[in-house]
DNA sequence: AGCACGCCGACT
DNA sequence: GTCGGCGTGCTC
């Protein structure tokens, strides 16, 4: 009996690949471990084994796998299941979805090494110049890797000169995959076994009188042993006795220290502090706790609505502490920018060490150790918080899934494939493990909203903020009428310097909100009107004034900034839109006294890059902190008695149908900040369009308002929640022919959903890294069958395909694009 | 996706 | 003449 495995390859392919196994490695072999195989002529994959079965392939050849690369399956058959729905429901495929599921260290690829032929003679002569500068490096060094002979030669496609090497037979190939992760050990060090009496440590001592920073080491050590009974860390020893390593090693060279690791995780959490007790909740907690209850009861993914600082978190933090009570885990999702340590530390407070936390921040060692932690059903892995990624990880027992923030549109992933949403994913997956299901908001999304309005979801609110701090005071600042007075000092309005004044004087803080991080979007010729453009997108270049550059936020292409416009010569260049740089200028020219701060992506660069900036908030180090969206997120100061938006209007203007929602929840979160303890908060809204219908619901807190007018809207126009939204992209570098392909593919569509395709349309950036994009919209009724739908679709691309010219362009699908 | 193979223009 | 561009086809 000849035995074969079914592999999901990390590709975008849609089929599985069938390899023989021996009878043995069959025996070994389950669904979820992984296996090194051949592919293609010359590569070395990892593959997950799908299944393992006894049909041979009958139009080709099975190859014989490389190597089982472990012994227990490293992905669950849950796993295996949510990664079907996911292939199926976001169109990609499984490889795909295998790819970004597991941390990138379980992924290896083989690497061509380039090794000497050491059986056979050549003579210099036989070999061309470039064959011969690879033959001499490879005298020095024994090993080369294919981009060190690039380097060598100076060539990009290196590959003839390899095939010719290797048919002279002057070198030897060798495919290697390498483990990428190593456990991290930690060195540690004891007294030598002779020196362990006391007699013993004097004489060495006395013995040592010469060598007075080595005695000073053994000293420290044995004060170090004495003061606990704990292993003791080279590096404490070091610290300790203020001498260096090479002191140590010379030590332990003479036998008088011994050294020794353990195996450590990276992932560790220090608890110095005290686990805190649960706090009690207060009525309006407890209500919306019981309705939880009551819903999960009836197997209902349920919604918390809660205004902002009304304490979500202790209800869920009750939530999780039942769940793992009963031995289950639980997941708390959060988007990427409220994972802060503020909220971090706060988790760790109630569970300690049962916490673990993931994303994008995190090393591919320490992903790795949450991973295998998840996997082993460690104690430490019970509770995971973490951004979209995390739900991925291999769960064997979830018993509830929390999706905070559940509004927040960067769930969806947008780039690679699967273009998932972690919310409908994280639905899924709890479904799967028939785990309960939390949305957690203040400002729900309308699909959500709707769900629950429906009974499709249970619900549970809470109005009332805790302690009972009152929502704050919202103004709408009108700046049309002030900038044609004249009054607007910069891009502030007389009131908002007023009311920044007032409140820097009261000792208290404040928020600026600009969603635009640099200096100024657009630098123009105020002569010729002309503005400096990036050659490889469809966009003006954005001024970043610290660096004095202007740079292009969609490629990685900047110049130095202009002094004279290239068009016509004039020096007259001025600046149209403005961003948090130049807000943070501005302020430091109105307020020079006052200590301003800056949080976006530029200043928060690195792991720590937030916890800096939000440290130095609440020690009240900077008064006034200028930001963009980061702020809105799980961020908590105290001391914040006034939140400025510089300008609504550039949200609400945003050319999307969720613009209005978006606008609402963005407003209505960092009004939050304001006035989160005893004292009312107050915002200020700086705006043309004061009238606004959506920046007055804001000013009156009044969601169902806004509610019940956009699901109107969204009617009208056959938009989500009534409707699913699919998006499918082309794009190439030949304007012409990805015009030709779109209308193609979109005349393919029109014959199949008639007027409810959009499009292919231009996107406001219809050029990015030279490369041409276009856009077509179908609108999909919620009862049609989705499966139906999509198999008509990929029919149309199946025949699109078919057609040699249009091959080349990509087609990109977008399942609930938001 | 990656990679090899094969065909065609532009230069050491 | 070779180098390197790109279109095409295949991967168990």
């Amino acid at each position: 009996m000849s035995y074969f495995i079914d592999v999901i390859l990390p590709i975008p392919l849609e089929r599985l690949f069938t390899y023989s196994v021996s009878a043995e490695e069959a025996q070994i072999l389950q669904a979820g471990m992984r296996v090194a195989v051949p592919f293609g002529k010359s590569k070395i994959y990892t593959a997950l084994v799908h299944n393992v079965h006894t049909t041979a392939p009958t139009v080709y050849e099975a190859k014989e796998i490389h190597q089982i690369l472990e012994d227990e399956p490293l992905v669950n058959t849950f796993q295996i299941k949510h990664w079907e729905w996911l292939a199926e429901y976001y169109m990609c495929t499984i490889g795909e979805v295998f790819r970004s599921a597991v941390p990138s260290a379980f992924l290896l690829e083989s690497e061509t090494l380039i090794l000497k032929n050491e059986n056979t003679d050549i003579k210099d002569a036989d070999l061309k110049d470039d064959e011969f500068l690879v033959f001499e490096a490879l005298e020095h060094q024994p090993i080369l890797k294919v981009h060190e002979v690039a380097a060598i030669v100076e060539r990009k496609n290196i590959l003839p000169i390899i095939n010719r090497l290797l048919t002279k037979e002057v070198i030897l190939l060798k495919e290697e995959i390498y483990a990428q992760y190593k456990p991290k050990l930690v060195s540690y060090v004891a007294l030598g076994q002779a020196y362990t009496t006391e007699e013993a440590l004097e004489k060495l001592l006395q013995s040592l009188t010469r060598a007075p920073k080595q005695s000073q080491v053994v000293l420290s050590l044995f004060q170090l042993q004495a003061s606990s009974k704990k292993p003791i860390k080279v590096s404490d020893l070091v610290e300790r006795s203020g001498s260096s390593n090479t002191i140590i090693k010379s030590l332990i060279k003479k036998g008088i220290l011994k050294d020794y690791k353990i195996q450590t995780d990276r992932v560790s959490f220090s608890s110095d502090t005290e686990k805190s007790t649960l706090k009690e909740l207060n009525e309006f907690q407890s209500t919306a706790l019981e309705s939880i209850k009551a819903s999960f009861i009836q197997e209902k993914v349920t919604l918390l609505k809660g205004v902002t600082s009304s304490g979500k978190t202790e209800v869920y933090v009750k939530l999780i502490k039942e769940c793992i009570e009963e031995g289950r885990q639980a997941l708390y999702l959060l988007p990427e920018i409220a994972l802060t340590t503020q909220l971090i530390g706060r988790l760790q407070n109630y569970f300690g060490e049962q916490v673990s936390v993931y994303h994008s921040k995190y090393s591919i060692h320490e992903r790795v150790e949450v991973w295998n932690n998840v996997l082993a059903q460690k104690s430490k892995a019970q509770v995971v918080i973490g951004a979209r990624s995390s739900l991925f990880l291999p769960f064997s027992n979830l018993g509830l899934v929390i999706i905070d923030e559940e509004h927040e549109s960067s769930f969806k992933q947008f780039d690679p494939a699967p273009r998932y949403h972690a919310r409908d994913a994280a639905i899924v997956l709890g479904k799967l493990h028939k785990a309960n299901i939390l949305l957690g908001s203040a400002t729900p999304s309308i699909e959500s909203y709707y769900n629950a309005i429906q009974g499709k979801y249970g619900y549970a609110e809470i109005n009332k903020r805790f302690g009972n701090v009152l929502m704050p005071e919202i103004e709408l600042v009108d700046i049309k009428e002030e900038s044609r007075k004249r009054k607007m000092k910069g891009h502030f309005s007389e009131r908002l310097l007023e009311k920044i004044t007032e409140t820097l004087d009261l000792g208290e803080q404040v928020i600026l909100f600009q969603n635009r991080r640099g200096y100024a979007p657009i630098m123009e010729c105020s002569t010729c009107g002309h503005s400096p453009q990036c050659p490889n997108c469809d966009v003006s270049l954005t001024y970043h004034q610290h660096r004095k550059q202007l740079r292009c936020h969609y490629c990685s292409y900047y110049i130095p900034l202009q002094e004279s416009c290239q068009a016509c010569g004039s020096a007259k260049l001025d600046t149209k839109g403005f961003g948090t740089e130049q807000v943070e200028k501005e302020l430091q020219e109105l307020f020079p006294e006052t200590k301003v701060g800056r949080m976006d992506l530029d200043t928060t660069r690195g792991k720590y890059g937030y916890e800096k900036i939000i440290t130095a908030f609440e020690q009240q180090e900077i008064d006034i902190l200028v930001g963009t969206q980061m702020l809105t997120k799980g961020l908590d100061f105290r001391n914040v008695s006034l939140v400025g938006i510089m300008n609504a209007d550039s949200l609400l203007n945003f050319p999307d149908y969720r613009a209005h929602e978006r606008t609402f929840q963005l407003l209505t979160q960092v009004a939050g900040r304001a006035g989160r303890t005893k004292k009312r908060g107050e915002v200020l809204i700086q705006t043309y369009n004061p009238y606004h219908q959506i920046l007055k619901q804001v000013s009156v807190h009044d969601y169902e308002g806004m509610y019940k007018e956009q699901l109107y809207e969204r009617r009208q126009f056959k938009y989500p929640p009534l409707n699913r939204i699919l998006k499918i992209t082309f794009k190439h570098k030949d304007y012409n022919k990805l015009n030709e392909a779109a209308e193609w593919f979109g005349k393919g569509l029109r014959n199949v959903f008639g007027e409810n395709v959009l499009g292919p349309e231009y996107p406001p950036v219809a050029r990015i890294r030279n490369q041409y994009i276009k856009h077509i919209t179908v609108k999909i009724h919620k009862e049609a069958h989705l499966g139906k739908t999509k198999n008509s679709i990929k029919r149309i691309e199946k025949s699109f395909n078919a057609i040699a010219h249009f091959r080349s362009v990509r087609v990109i699908y977008n399942v609930d694009h938001i």
